[in-house]
DNA sequence: GTTAGCACTCAATTGATTCGAGTGCTAATT
DNA sequence: AATTAGCACTCGAATCAATTGAGTGCTAAC
């Protein structure tokens, strides 16, 4: 494979080349203390390296820049993780300690933190519910026509719609519908709601309530509710600050996605655990086909899995934004840990 | 003031860079139908035009443009209502006739409509809170650490925040606090609640419970949250089609300005109702001195007032962008009417 | 009062020139 | 045989002058 000098002079441009964005000349990597060779040596192996397809020029006579197979093999063999700095560590580590905060507002509160740290665009997808159980419902009256219902589940998370009261329900009906739903849906799960208002619920309803269409049909409207919003993107504007990003169309399309939960939840939402590196096209999404991608999983019980992301360009501080999503992902699964299974 | 060819020359030449964004020549000017003069006799008028400060030219032999005090004439005498289209009109109304939405819904809907339709940046402000009463409180527990407070007011918005219990609550003292806070802060408006609490609910507590001070200290966790969010923003991104925003570091500052509530809030709440006009630097947020700003008011009962706004270049479309507030607005406050006054 | 005519201005485009950072190759050096 | 010095070459970026054309302002004629 590549050799010892190549491996080093590889490293030295792509850690060149992430900090100061510019084409990485001969004379430049010589200068380097790790480095003891002479220009002309180094354009040797740069030749080389090109021809292997780790590294482009932007045209004839320029330095050298990364290619994304040279990320990927930076990333993959030379990398080594970087140690945070105490600011960092803390910074990350408060964000976990202030006790009770409902899990909205903890990922919320990351993806902030994330993005102040890294100066890249943070994206927190929130666990899936798989799981997750009913644990209580509640229909409050606000008027004649109207009521709201609340779904509290047993993560924490509440779920609020209105809807209009069928015109001449019985007012004892709407209380009896409440109380049946109450006893026979806590700790159903959510997915399975539906199936269960089927076989467990509909004959109760006909059996107690004077008018069963008008209670099925308000169920029905109070119940489904859409899939709720569970992405949290913090710092969308920081990749403007990046110089590759001038062309405002390609910024316009990037930021319409980035607000589109169902165009960016499938990307994040990897099939194994752990981390994960999208480096240029290997985004599925070609508007970050000059982007990268990291995600992070961390989880809740076994098999509830969300997702942490970081967005920025190809010309990414893997090493940083790695050790950065590591150290997030271990504390957050940590603290759900503790905060549910007691 | 100004003579009728006067008035004729600004209306042509505002309402020909709104619709190219480029200066505008007096050749073409002379070859608009509605025009009879020779180019020169254009010169002539526009030399005074410029004289009087209503026109610029970007250098000294270019067409002109409009100068904010251009604008500010245009939209205060020339300009006439735009008669909106069957299929805008019809998207608007429609907006409002799914029924049993709530205030929420309905202003991101509408938000979410008005920037597809003006293809500019949508910002919507829901009602102040100051007549909002409390109707009722709900405590859940979700184990023994940790229970959701919920709030619902009499027009509909669910606010919930997750708090820790107090170790070693006796569970009796739970149940009767909640008891006392919904027996007494039902009907309170928002804004009150925390002086209400001090003088009506601290010595029922006192009484009552068994340990005052975990009590109080419970209570207080789980009422006092933030403000709500109240800002619907929609098409953020449509500004970025328009030619005048090319600086990344000018779109990066804007797009900061309008994620975050506080700064544009303030904005938004005008003194009076109706309909305002921001052009260029008479708006007090410096970002957004090359833009305008239109804000049209809406009201929920007589002083419950919320606001929504259009944000696009100087180079706007007034009447187009005028006339969509209007009918929008007219309509919220209609629909807002026949939902909670009934 | 209006317009034709003309000199003038200036941004935008084009092409030629230079500069310099960088390469690739060859021949000399170690 | 590996390394390096030397040198011709490439190409983007910057600078400058020339050209073009859309537009103006002014004056004199209509």
């Amino acid at each position: 494979m590549l050799t010892n000098r190549q491996l080093l002079v590889l490293k030295v441009i792509v850690d060149d080349f992430i900090e100061s964005a510019q084409p990485v000349g001969s004379r430049n990597i010589a200068k380097k203390e790790q480095v003891s060779f002479s220009p002309a040596t180094i354009r040797n192996e740069m030749a080389d390296l090109e021809d292997m397809g780790f590294l482009e020029k932007t045209h004839s006579s320029s330095g050298r820049i990364p290619s994304e197979k040279g990320y990927r093999y930076y990333v993959d063999h030379i990398m080594s993780p970087l140690k945070l700095s105490n600011h960092e560590v803390n910074q990350i580590q408060q964000s976990f300690s202030e006790r009770m905060m409902e899990l909205e507002r903890v990922m919320q509160n990351s993806a902030h933190i994330l993005s102040e740290l890294t100066r890249y665009t943070t994206l927190v997808l929130g666990p899936q519910v798989y799981e997750t159980k009913l644990k209580q419902l509640q229909i409050v009256p606000l008027n004649n026509q109207s009521a709201i219902a609340i779904l509290i589940t047993d993560k924490g998370h509440v779920e609020h719609r209105s809807f209009a009261i069928p015109k001449d329900l019985d007012h004892s009906d709407l209380e009896k519908t409440v109380n049946i739903l109450n006893e026979k849906l806590s700790g159903v799960p959510i997915i399975y709601l539906d199936r269960f208002i089927d076989t467990e619920v509909k004959g109760l309803l006909k059996k107690y309530t004077s008018d069963f269409q008008k209670s099925y049909q308000l169920l029905n409207q109070a119940l489904f509710t859409e899939q709720p919003t569970n992405l949290y993107v913090s710092g969308k504007t920081n990749i403007l600050t990046q110089p590759e990003f001038t062309d405002v169309d390609k910024i316009r399309s990037l930021f319409d996605i980035m607000e589109s939960e169902e165009q960016i939840a499938p990307v994040l939402k990897s099939e194994d655990e752990g981390l994960h590196i999208y480096i240029g096209r290997e985004n599925k999404i070609k508007e970050m086909n000059n982007c990268t991608l990291i995600t992070a999983t961390y989880s809740l019980d076994d098999d509830q899995v969300g997702t942490i992301a970081l967005l920025g360009p190809t010309r990414m501080d893997y090493a940083k934004a790695v050790s950065i999503l590591d150290l997030w992902s271990g504390q957050m699964t940590k603290t759900l840990q503790t905060w549910f299974n007691d």
